[in-house]
DNA sequence: CCGGATCCGTAACGATACTG
DNA sequence: CAGTATCGTTACGGATCCGG
């Protein structure tokens, strides 16, 4: 079909040739924290169509950026998943989550999405090696209809979705709530915690967190 | 004017919000090497119309990402520059580059532009710190119709376009020898060297340019 | 019901012409 | 030189439809 191109002969730009179209990175960091079917990348990607996603998938398969697999028994469906390619991207896609953070992410605006799976990944780029060399364990996150895991496991940690296959504690809370757990902020309407829950205490230490900044400009439009 | 948002609370979703429309992160590129003007960018951004890189930089300008400078006497002319919050995209284009050199990048293309700018930014991300530490020295780049400087010291680099003001030795040739001595790779076409030719060996030994990596599919489509 | 394919109106982009 | 104006083309967004 051939697509359009920068065509320069430069690193950054044959990267946004590949992962620079709207939603495609957006899709990577779906697929960065394990596969998914065609229905969650929709639902994680609201706004996207059908068509498109479609079309994005078939792109990057062809790439060599995103493969499709088979989960395993007993789901047996069809699936997509990062490639060896695909996760290498999760540099470039957490230095964007890193930027924003700090210099485009204030309060949670009306309207506004929020899905547990996007803290969860910003968690492996605030993670803070040194303090968690001396932990071992693995939490799970019940976050409204969201299910992750994260292993923390000789100073590093991988967060993935779905349920852990042997939790040492599982919180199950709202969103907000998950976010204020991370940073050791006061929870206002508490969590459901089974298992180990000296564990949770731990975890704000885990995690540097950046600090918003303002950028310049006092007047910023309004978004649609 | 409003325009369009991805609507997520998530730092990447709004990272891509601002920085994530075609252009725009390599207009960032260009800045990331120092003040440039609007004939400047257009060079640098072959393919671009006129009208769209004045809405972006004005949009960028609003979001604090990009200002207006007026370069000093003697040029006197009106350019645009990054700001603080755009130089932090530093880290996200040099990612970006660093996949793309890895997984993206093979031969240069017929039909690709090349402008040793690109290269020179991608000497950052490239840079070893600890091989340079005992090095201090001014390096002027004079590629095709391009100048830029390196500055190494204490085991720091800067790369910025234009001349440098003391240069130790003033390298003139053409992007490709460029990129060969660069590598340590043997040239073909010579360069011209005025100062201290053996900092010029030294070179090849401040990098590490990575590795390129096939991506599984075998057959890739063609870009237009 | 899930995983798409198709169709169509709208917004974004690309090229060129034009103005201060 | 630094942009604005215009216009044809492409990409996206939403909805509907279809096969397993």
């Amino acid at each position: 079909m051939s697509r359009r191109s920068y065509r320069q002969y430069c690193a950054t730009a044959h990267a946004l040739d590949i992962v620079g179209e709207r939603w495609t990175l957006l899709l990577v960091r779906e697929l960065l924290t394990g596969p998914r079917r065609f229905g969650d990348l929709l639902a994680g990607l609201p706004g996207m169509g059908t068509g498109l996603l479609a079309a994005r998938l078939k792109f990057l398969t062809e790439e060599g950026i995103v493969e499709q697999v088979t989960l395993p028994a007993p789901a047996n469906t069809p699936a997509y998943a990062v490639t060896e390619a695909g996760a290498a991207l999760e540099a470039a896609v957490l230095a964007l989550a890193d930027w924003g953070m700090t210099w485009a992410l204030d309060e949670r605006e009306p309207g506004e999405v929020f899905r547990a799976g996007w803290t969860v990944l910003a968690m492996r780029s605030a993670f803070n090696a040194e303090r968690a060399a001396d932990l071992r364990a693995v939490y799970e996150f019940r976050i409204d209809d969201e299910v992750f895991h994260a292993a923390v496991v000789d100073g590093a940690i991988a967060t993935v979705h779905g349920p852990a296959q042997r939790p040492d504690v599982v919180v199950a809370t709202d969103g907000d709530t998950f976010r204020q757990i991370l940073r050791g902020e006061p929870t206002t309407r508490g969590a459901t915690v089974t298992g180990d829950s000296s564990l949770l205490a731990r975890l704000p230490a885990l995690f540097d967190w950046p600090e918003a900044r303002e950028r310049v400009s006092p007047a910023r439009p309004r978004w649609r």
